[in-house]
DNA sequence: CGAGATGTTCGGCT
DNA sequence: AAGCCGAACATCTC
């Protein structure tokens, strides 16, 4: 479930593993999880050296480790991250494993639509710098929000909520979420939303992000009862605001659950 | 057996 | 050129 606060969760999972060296690696080279990415230099480079620090920006995140060594991650679809004992065995779908010499930090992703990225120097490699700025950012105000939907006018919001470059972090329950709590149908195209409704989302989108992350940080699935996401995995989820039956549509490619009685 | 799943990327068409 | 859409990717579950 990777967005935004589930990153940041898997994340924290391997924060055991700071200031402690990498004894062995095990990973599955040829998998598509590793696709432009040196498994050479992952396979040698990585033993000896110390993972120091961790941080998510949005989908992403990265693990830095001495020698200048950064590897990024990114859970696509079904990937988490683990640890386990020293003596794991990986499974099937364990494609990268970092044994410690008192545990083993595990990255599995099933249906491999993850990520795993290598740089190894000095700088900062693109795909951890070119990540755009953070909605939590102070610095990502209302004004940057209305020009960011401005770009996208003729796209449906749940879709333009969901573009990477604009939002990181945000996916599938996150924008059904923020257009939920805005009473607002998903479909409407940007160009058509006012600017209290620019700004009603805008709100929401923090709101959700900042509550995502506070409680999720702690714990998986520990959101506020109230809210959509409890109900969006359903076959027969119920708007939790009135009791309606929700709908299911697809939008830009997506499922959108969303309840027609209060969404307009 | 077919459909769908919390994501990104690519090719083709405006 | 930029924006939008649908398909593809790999695997499992319902």
């Amino acid at each position: 479930m990777p967005e935004l606060a589930e990153v940041d969760y898997y994340r924290k999972v391997w924060n055991p593993g700071i200031g402690k060296k990498i004894v062995k690696v095990h990973l599955h080279p040829e998998k598509r999880i590793f696709r432009g990415a040196d498994t050479q230099a992952i396979a040698t480079e990585l033993p000896d050296r110390t993972l120091q620090s961790s941080e998510a920006r949005g989908k992403q995140m990265v693990f830095r480790f001495s020698g200048g060594i950064w590897l990024g991650i990114h859970l696509g679809m079904t990937g988490n991250l683990a640890v386990a004992e020293k003596a794991y065995l990986p499974q099937k779908h364990d494609h990268l494993v970092l044994f410690q010499s008192t545990q083993a930090l595990i990255f599995n992703d099933m249906r491999q639509f993850g990520r795993v990225h290598f740089f190894q120097g000095t700088g900062e490699p693109d795909w951890w710098s070119k990540i755009g700025l953070s909605v939590l950012d102070d610095a990502f105000d209302l004004r940057m929000f209305a020009d960011a939907l401005k770009r996208h006018q003729k796209l449906a919001i749940k879709t333009a909520l969901l573009l990477q470059k604009e939002f990181p972090g945000i996916g599938n329950w996150m924008g059904d979420e923020i257009v939920w709590k805005c009473g607002i149908d998903p479909r409407r195209k940007c160009g058509d939303l006012n600017r209290a409704e620019v700004q009603n989302l805008y709100k929401q989108l923090q709101l959700v992000c900042s509550v995502a992350l506070a409680k999720v940080g702690e714990e998986l699935d520990s959101l506020p009862e109230k809210w959509l996401f409890h109900e969006r995995w359903k076959r027969k989820g119920i708007c939790p605001k009135h009791r309606e039956e929700l709908t299911k549509t697809t939008i830009g490619g997506r499922t959108t659950a969303w309840c027609p009685k209060c969404q307009k």
